[in-house]
DNA sequence: ATTATCTATAGATCTATAGATAATGC
DNA sequence: ATTATCTATAGATCTATAGATAATGC
């Protein structure tokens, strides 16, 4: 409650805070093993914390769930965030959000399977990647960058192809991801009318070194 | 048993065989509002079958559930190779495909919600959309119509532009469907590098007339 | 004194089956 | 006589909470 005046949580405070992210995380290692329906009790031992603490923090495995994922979309829209804030050219960060997100399917792979796991919900939500394309899509549109009838279709189009190729990622691990991620990429660059020469220059260009904390998954 | 023999279905092995049509047409309305862990009991509530019944056709939840996405995949599928066994051309093919299955989700939308439902799976079963896809594409691409270099990578993309745009369908109804998907078609064609002037004629090309039974939903 | 966590469990819910009933085959 | 279905339920499982314990604040 006090949390809310601005000032440094207490002792009590972190030590509630760390409750709840064991919880989450916890959460976001079992959505991405695909197990939905595990009892409660299963969750709170993979977490380490008492069988209690759920009900402390979550009124249901459903409201849990919801937090993982919103927390995962957060971190990934973040990162794309740090790793695009110097680019000018909306087409540039379109490719290097894409392409750094398709990176990140192999790199944080719990990360990546939550967001998959939630499949189609991923490209109509407002955190993430989703929104940050969209924005992109629209600013390119009106630079003259992109030639787009209706960018919510375009955006329909790339958020598909963003959850498809991660499935492939996952179900092909032999399949180099960054040659796979930028092939596609550049597909959907010449589709918004960028001609083919600067679409592969585009996807070429390098991408800032990025570290993901290993994964969500604590050790 | 004896059905395997080619003879004839007798009384008793069409009574079955009704018992089971109705658990899956009942998993697959269930499957469509998203109820996937209802009780056994309230599946076969709805199929209007006793309890016990269900076990004398599957092992568990899931194994109905897979059979439901199974014949909600043959069924689409089937319908695709109807509407287009007439036509050569596998960009046509390809685009009659994607503009008919556009249309299928609000004319059918139990069959549609089914499969959306499963999402991801879909871009990679061998059943339903995915494989005739794959195959248009490849047939293109050898007849010089596609200009593409990974046809895996290009189904990738036109299976996620085919999940998403389901369900922006459903998620705005208010949403002109024919003229969203075929906007969408034509996006993919050009990306495929067919001309801009030919992927748009190509889109507005008359459709056979197809009445889907409705839905699965039986009365 | 207050707050969060933990342990233990009552009560609700669900699964899977046993045994009875009904339909069909021969 | 055989096969499928139905009803009823034992036993397993899970949820949600009560009450006890531990940690922190003041």
């Amino acid at each position: 409650m006090s949390a809310r005046n601005g000032s440094e949580p207490n002792r009590l405070e972190r030590r509630k805070a760390r409750t709840r992210a064991a919880l989450i995380t916890a959460a976001q290692s079992l959505l991405a093993e695909g197990k939905l329906n595990v009892p409660i009790l299963e969750i709170t031992q993979a977490a380490d914390v008492g069988m209690g603490s759920f009900y402390n923090h979550f009124q249901s495995r459903e409201e849990l769930y919801h937090f993982a994922v919103e927390e995962a979309l957060d971190r990934h829209g973040a990162l794309l965030d740090t790793l695009c804030e110097d680019i000018d050219d909306p087409a540039q960060v379109f490719a290097q959000s894409f392409r750094l997100t398709g990176r990140l399917h192999r790199m944080s792979p719990t990360l990546s399977k939550v967001l998959l796991n939630d499949g189609l919900s991923l490209a109509t939500s407002d955190k993430g990647l989703a929104p940050r394309a969209r924005r992109d899509i629209e600013e390119a549109v009106k630079a003259g960058r992109f030639d787009v009838r209706d960018p919510e279709l375009a955006m329909t189009i790339v958020a598909g192809a963003t959850l498809c190729l991660g499935r492939l990622l996952h179900d092909q691990p032999e399949r180099d991801d960054a040659e796979a991620t930028d092939e596609v990429v550049e597909n959907l660059l010449r589709m918004f009318g960028i001609p083919p020469e600067e679409a592969r220059e585009i996807c070429q260009r390098p991408l800032p070194a990025f570290a993901t904390p290993e994964d969500g998954t604590a050790a």
